[in-house]
DNA sequence: TGCAGCATGTAATTTGTTACATGATTAA
DNA sequence: TTAATCATGTAACAAATTACATGCTGCA
């Protein structure tokens, strides 16, 4: 399940334009699957050569054509045998947690300085996912709806941790009233 | 923050093999910086060859020289550096909520058997965090503390994510008491 | 005047993964 | 006898990121 997967799966949904997808990498896919035009076009070029995708040149004054691709009756055999692995990976790859594994190498500010942008970083998150847009071309498939709600979720858990558990990090003494 | 930083890192708190940070990279850190010694032995070499480490073999019977890494000064600049970045990234690559998004292109017995495999692997995950080793040499720093929380707090929270929503996935229809 | 959006791609670089290669010791 | 642990590494491959390269339209 690589870029040239997903974008199989995207197309199952009606043709599009490698630029269109860029913008469903951003939008539903962004917070667990990233990818950039880097990544898609080369994906599509390789689909396209292996007979998995077919594509119409639109051409366009003062734009480059426009390419529309659309899946091929191999593309969907392909996709259904990428949709039979039991055991799809869900991988973290955090510099985040690896510096927070070294706090005590840090001064209070640096730590608390990447714990407020990290903070800042999920609340854009949950705010962008929760902008999806819900009604284009009929309602969101349940697919993208627990997704969306997956990552919604993941992302107030994460921010109610790291609020909860940051004076764990740092060295300061919490002034307590009374006694 | 990359292979090469972390195991900076882990130096700072004496010597080590590629080997012993193997294993470091397995527990404390497998749930969000994997590594094999694909990329933790290049990462030492590059590391010696820029002064960042020092090494000392000590010859060994019927195996390979054991070779023990020291962090140098240099090598303690740099990390201090690397620590300076006040945006280090926590990235998600979800093989698992892609499917998930095509999940009307699947059966239901496909969709349950990854679902029920991925909470497998969620609850093995918060059972290797919680035997991560408490008390070897000195207590586990508060970093690593605040670290193996946020993996089982995670863990934990897609469990009940996924429990609480896989039938949004099925077509099955519940049968509900009563009416 | 400048920026965002539309629209495509290539090339170099970085990074990491997987498989290969070796081989002794010890516990089940 | 079989597997796990100790112990190192290389080479081929896969994949993604980043920078480069082009250029029009429309809005503020």
């Amino acid at each position: 399940m690589d870029v040239k997967t997903v974008c199989l799966g995207m197309l199952t949904d009606g043709p599009a334009s490698g630029y269109d997808m860029k913008k469903c990498f951003e939008s539903t896919f962004g917070h667990f699957f990233p990818a950039g035009y880097g990544s898609i076009y080369p994906a599509l070029a390789t689909l396209a050569r292996d007979g998995l995708v077919e594509l119409e040149e639109i051409p366009q004054e003062g734009k480059p054509d426009r390419k529309v691709y659309s899946i091929t009756s191999n593309g969907r055999d392909a996709l259904d045998k990428a949709l039979t692995n039991p055991n799809p990976t869900h991988r973290v790859r955090s510099e985040f947690l690896a510096m927070m594994c070294f706090a005590h190498l840090m001064s209070d500010e640096q730590i608390n300085e990447v714990i407020d942008n990290k903070i800042h970083e999920l609340n854009e998150l949950m705010q962008i996912i929760n902008e999806l847009p819900t009604d284009v071309d009929g309602p969101m498939p349940k697919g993208t709806r627990f997704v969306a709600g997956f990552g919604h979720f993941v992302a107030a858990s994460l921010t109610s941790y790291i609020n909860d558990n940051r004076d764990m990090l740092t060295n300061e003494e919490k002034s307590h009233s009374g006694c």
